[in-house]
DNA sequence: CTTAATTATA
DNA sequence: GTTTTATAATTAAGA
């Protein structure tokens, strides 16, 4: 048999020059080419789309990006001026180099730089080192210096214009494209110089006579050894005066090829593309075509090989028994519908890393065995979103127990930003155990979605899914103990999770009648704004469409448009009430977009999710989305039904109690988060605000405007100092505060400076919190929720400053939703204990609402009182008012 | 079926 | 050249 030796063959890339040849290539599209935040992104596209050429086309064994390190090198020691006069890297390219670094590493290219020393001179070294190793080289640049470099084994590509050509530098074709041989070209740089590197050759000498008196004389050397024999001309005197100058250009333009680098060619096997750092990458900058590309290849080949499989054992059975439960095990329903409540549960499973055993949910609710091993609270049982069985269990008469871990709270609490897609794949993969599918693999996406007609599949895969989680459980556990993480798990999240699932279930009495009034009333408000505004534009049109009322406001009306967006004009809501003095016709549009919202979302929006049988409205609480730790309610979200004004707030009136003679009642924590931000500053002048109860705004106002006493604060400035607050715990700016309070940015720089002056502790907390972040790369709440800032270090300033008003509002809104949290696993606690019929059916961020009979009403305020007052100690107290009344409408 | 624009809440 | 935190739902419009 004989062996063909593919021969080595190593890329040698010269990072810095191709990043400027892509960034000039694809200059003119540089608005054009910006990722979501922001970040021009044309070199980054140029560098990629070279790579993927040279790549493909040279199928390199090894290869290497080397770098240009710091401003001075070796060569600045004999010439100062090497390289002076260059224009610095334009800030829309720097930009983008910290990124190149990234797109590097996804396609697994090695990048090396060395301190003194050009990228010429690491890939002169390694290309010297790599061809006496029977390497073939290439080298991809777009400095044509580098052609000194040629020789039988090394060739050199020069990027030319555009991204995808190069002009291919061979023993062969040097001389004709430069004129010289290889070895000639620093003698040829030496005598014409070159600008860009600012080396200067000799006067009156170009690239023309350069290669004429090389093509005479063959080498600097043997010219300056015959210098005297050439006729007397201006260029001899200009040679002989400039022959230090001519060495020293050519020591200049001469490629160390013995630089002190510490690596060797060896060292530098190409490993190809990491295919999940090259998609993070291609989302990160917004490479929507190129992620395609990757799915459709991913997809093909996946079609030609099946994904190794882990021998998982696994039982379908019909008759349940005690002896199928071991003592630990996990416990996975499959439901396809994300609302639990009304999902059906495909497949019932349970199991550990020995056996996994499945059936469907009318086998399990029949089984004694089964009801048995839910309840019993000493099977302990491994979940996969606890709420989610717990409610669709409780539904179907089962009252679960024994969870002791669930995996999607945990991962959350690790990550915040991982565990929301729902996918168990997402969570095992991430920790090391990749056997199991997506679940779009198996049941299809969109409208496809469903149970696949191959029912052994889907079992395979909730196998898996078992098989995955429980053998996940011990590494997710280790980092929950050293992220100091178990109190927020196993007692808050997961105590929380049963007392959400019953505030869903219980859900809230909505009177659809009400509702239909006001659908109404609403609509004929809508019918008589739309005519007004007809007759003003002069023409029927969507007002709903941002694009045809822009289209009739900006052009045909002529109106002068304020701001842009992506698309055209903006016509939001700030706008429009800039325009209103000169354009009558935006009252209405105004009037119009307020009523038809309310309309759309809360009228119509709400009467689709009433049950028609019960009146009630069930939503859910998402415990795992918020990166803040907050919940947020989705389906219908009741977290944001209107209040500020009164169109809108009279949809409260819908939201009644259950039962006659009971009543609503709803209590709320007074400036939580200013609380906060006292608790954890430790400002003096903040906890003495609060220790005094004193109206944190009106307080603000005296010291921001250096009063005497809160007599002398206008109504005005409890307003501004209000604003002030709000701007500190979401991490001001002076733009932000003077847009909101409609000032010069000067004055609102000037209120924040003396802010800080007057609360010397916040601004000290603020400093801290940042510097904390920088340093560690994630800040914490006062229960060790943890929020990861990647971007607290970015280079581009939009990210960097995003993630800095992160690090200060994170812990403050963070910290706010761990007491609540805590707050009402206690209220319910107390409910319990007490034996009050009351009911908690909604958190709102701040505020928690009930409903009880009347009559218990008195002892129900004590107790949330009280509880939520009490729910955690800090620097200050807590503070909660509360009101009670026959509708939400009235709290 | 996804994205952009808008607007509702704390 | 940019610029106040966190979310969810709706509509229009382009792929």
């Amino acid at each position: 048999m004989t062996t063909k030796t593919t021969k080595k063959k190593l890329l040698l890339i010269d990072g810095h020059s191709v990043a400027f040849r892509a960034f000039y290539a694809l200059h003119s599209q540089l608005e054009r080419m910006k990722n979501a935040n922001g970040l021009h992104t044309n070199a980054l596209y140029g560098f990629h789309n070279m790579l993927e050429n040279i790549l493909e086309k040279e199928q390199p064994t090894h290869a290497l990006v080397a770098f240009d390190a710091g401003s001075t090198t070796f060569r600045h020691e004999f010439f100062d001026d090497y390289k002076g006069g260059r224009d610095s890297m334009p800030g829309e390219l720097s930009e983008q180099m910290p990124y190149l670094k990234e797109l590097l590493s996804a396609f697994g290219l090695k990048s090396y730089e060395l301190p003194n020393f050009e990228a010429d001179d690491i890939i002169g070294t390694l290309a010297n080192e790599a061809e006496k190793q029977d390497y073939e080289v290439v080298v991809l640049s777009g400095d044509k210096d580098l052609t000194q470099l040629v020789t039988e084994d090394i060739r050199v590509d020069i990027t030319v214009k555009g991204v995808s050509n190069v002009e291919e530098y061979t023993m062969e074709t040097v001389k004709d494209l430069m004129g010289v041989r290889p070895d000639q070209i620093v003698d040829y740089l030496g005598l014409s110089g070159d600008p860009s590197d600012n080396i200067p050759g000799v006067t009156g000498v170009g690239d023309k006579t350069a290669i004429k008196l090389l093509e005479q004389y063959d080498t600097m050397e043997n010219l300056y050894e015959h210098i005297d024999e050439m006729n007397k001309s201006k260029r001899k005197e200009n040679l002989i005066n400039e022959k230090d100058t001519a060495f020293l250009s050519k020591k200049l333009a001469q490629i160390n090829t013995e630089s002190p680098i510490e690596i060797s060619a060896d060292e530098l096997d190409y490993p190809g593309k990491d295919i999940e750092k090259l998609i993070a990458f291609y989302k990160e900058m917004d490479f929507n075509s190129h992620l395609e590309k990757l799915d459709t290849e991913a997809y093909m080949e996946s079609l030609g090989e099946q994904p190794e499989e882990k021998e998982i054992q696994y039982e379908v059975v019909d008759e349940i028994t005690a002896e199928m439960f071991a003592e630990q095990t996990v416990l996975y329903l499959e439901m396809l519908d994300e609302n639990y409540h009304k999902a059906e549960i495909e497949t019932v499973a349970w199991g550990d890393d020995e056996k996994v055993y499945l059936t469907t949910i009318t086998q399990a609710l029949a089984s004694e065995a089964f009801k048995t091993y839910i309840e019993d609270s000493n099977k302990h049982k491994i979940t996969y979103d606890l709420k989610a069985y717990y409610v669709a269990l409780q539904r179907r008469g089962l009252s679960l127990k024994g969870v002791d871990f669930d995996a999607v709270l945990a991962s959350y609490l690790l990550r915040s930003e991982d565990s929301s897609s729902g996918d168990v794949a997402d969570i095992t993969e991430k920790n090391g155990y990749p056997g199991v599918l997506p679940d779009e693999a198996v049941y299809g996406k969109g409208a496809k979605r469903g149970v696949p007609t191959d029912n052994e599949k889907m079992f395979k895969h909730v196998a898996s899914k078992v098989d995955g989680l429980f053998s996940i459980r011990e590494k997710i556990s280790k980092e929950l103990v050293e992220n100091e993480q178990e109190e927020l798990l196993y007692e808050i999240e997961m105590p929380l999770a049963y007392i959400l699932g019953d505030m869903e279930i219980d859900g809230i009495k909505v009177d659809a009648q009400q509702i239909e009034k006001l659908q109404t009333e609403f609509a004929e408000i809508l019918t008589n704004i739309e005519q007004t505004i007809y007759g003003l534009a002069g023409e029927e049109f969507n007002i709903n469409s941002p694009k045809q009322l822009s289209e009739i406001l900006f052009v045909k009306m002529g109106y002068t448009p304020i701001r842009k967006t992506k698309t055209g004009f903006s016509t939001a809501q700030d706008v429009l009430e800039k325009l209103q003095a000169e354009a009558p016709i935006v009252e209405h549009i105004l009037k119009y977009r307020q009523i038809a919202k309310i309309q759309s979302t809360y009228v119509d929006g709400l009467l689709k999710v009433i049950d028609p049988e019960t009146s009630l409205v069930h939503t859910r609480y998402q415990q795992t989305v918020a990166r803040t730790g907050r919940l947020s309610s989705v389906d219908p979200n009741l977290q944001n039904i209107p209040i500020r004004l009164e169109e809108g707030r009279k949809v409260r009136q819908a939201f009644v109690p259950r039962e006659k003679d009971w009543k609503l009642f709803s209590a709320d924590y007074s400036q939580i988060e200013l609380r906060i931000l006292a608790h954890i500053s430790e400002d003096k002048h903040l906890i003495e605000t609060f220790k005094n109860n004193e109206d944190v705004h009106t307080t603000t106002a005296v010291r921001v405007f250096g009063l005497e006493s809160a007599d002398e604060v206008t109504p005005n400035m409890r307003r501004d100092a209000k604003a002030v607050n709000f701007g500190i715990v979401y991490g001001i700016s002076d733009y932000g505060l003077s847009q909101n309070l409609n000032i010069s940015r000067a004055e609102a720089k000037e209120y924040i400076d003396t802010y800080f002056e007057r609360f010397p502790g916040v601004k000290d907390y603020i400093d801290n919190i940042i510097r904390e972040a920088k340093d560690q790369g994630f800040v914490e709440t006062i229960f060790h929720r943890r929020r990861y800032l990647p971007d607290i270090n970015s280079r581009n300033f939009n990210l960097r400053s995003f993630a800095e008003r992160t690090a200060m509002n994170t812990p403050i809104q963070g910290s706010a939703a761990d007491i609540i949290k805590v707050a009402m696993i206690q209220v319910a606690e107390r409910l319990e204990k007490e034996k009050l019929e009351a009911k908690m059916l909604l958190q709102v961020h701040d505020e928690l609402v009930f409903e009880a009979p009347e009559a218990e009403m008195p002892a129900l305020k004590k107790l949330v009182e009280e509880t939520m007052e009490s729910a955690l100690d800090l620097a200050i107290p807590l503070k909660v008012d509360s009101n009670a009344g026959d509708t939400w409408y009235d709290l």
